[in-house]
DNA sequence: TTCTTGACTTGGACTTCGTCCATTGTAGGA
DNA sequence: TCCTACAATGGACGAAGTCCAAGTCAAGAA
């Protein structure tokens, strides 16, 4: 039978079984194993590994994508349960610096942290309900502003906004 | 003819002919009159003309655009010492509901006003110091988005925040 | 393994931006 | 001029985020 114990200040499974444990499908593998490649790159970046930070980069892999700091640190509660909001709000700005996370202000709310960084991509929110997905536009978006338009900047990046009514609220 | 001149929150008739003083250049009325259109918009709309209201809309249509709320009060302020924060927020809301105003949220803080209602744009943002250029890249910005990446949704604006360093914060 | 130390976490105070609401004031019509 | 529905006031409140002094601990050294 598996168990759970805590290691690490963190909830642990545990396989039943003699041996190394096997790095095989277990019941949270999926969640956990995609993190594993920022978890290397972090602490190849020099990050010291706490139990905080990996909470924080397991909740932001799940497949929930777009969400406020407070919601990461509610999931992150529920796997850690006085990780403090402060904590996360750091961990955050440091992965977003690290360019391992995008920051998103849709809508003059909260800001959202958005794991998908490696493609660029652009969002479609519903101005009803805020559901926000994922859009990929044709072309670069920053081709259409030509020069002229430009007023001497260097322009580095393009956050386009689509807005409009979602299948559900059209209803 | 009769015309109606507004002046220290007072109305004066001022008419025509006969000795009666003529309606010319003043020291404000280059700053004041460009709004008498927007004034009389409003006034159609049915809104109750108050100074606040007056001195809001005078604020917003001088040639400081992009404006944050708490801006457009301190500025308000200097017409009309005792116009409140929340009558500032409730005429920016209205004005925004009226499509007579913009609404921008380009960095996640304060909420900016942008009277440059009547032709859209978009926004050119410097990311060291918030300066901000109104833009009109070629082409319908949501032409850029086919409809295989619209997910059932009626998309009905887009907007678009270019972000780059100012030739100020190159140097 | 234990020790050491600087990086990390904590939690609460604080700031900023914005909303709410009971009370007071007034624009505009009768 | 008077009435009253609509608007302004200002202070409390709330949401989102930052800051900081004190405590904790990850990871390298020995
Ligand atoms: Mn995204
Ligand atoms: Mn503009
Ligand atoms: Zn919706
Ligand atoms: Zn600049």
């Amino acid at each position: 039978m598996d168990e759970v114990q805590v290691k690490n200040n963190v909830k642990v499974e545990v396989r039943a079984g003699g041996g190394a444990p096997a790095l095989l499908p277990s019941p949270n593998r999926k969640q956990v194993a995609p993190m594993s490649d920022l978890l290397e790159r972090l602490r190849a970046r020099g990050w010291r590994m706490t139990s905080q930070r990996r909470v924080v980069a397991e909740v932001l892999d799940g497949e929930h994508v777009h969400l406020t700091a407070d919601e990461v640190h509610a999931r992150a509660v529920e796997r850690l349960p006085e990780i403090a909001r402060a904590t996360v709000y750091n961990t955050l700005g440091e992965l977003v610096s690290l360019g391992e996370v995008v920051e998103l202000s849709t809508d003059g709310r909260a800001k959202r942290y958005d794991p998908n960084a490696r493609h660029a991509h652009q969002h479609l929110v519903c101005v009803e309900c805020g559901t926000i997905r994922d859009v990929h536009p044709d072309g670069d978006p920053l081709a259409v502003l030509p020069d002229s338009e430009r007023y001497g900047f260097t322009v580095s990046k393009v956050d386009v906004t689509y807005r409009g009514l979602c299948p559900n609220c059209s209803a």
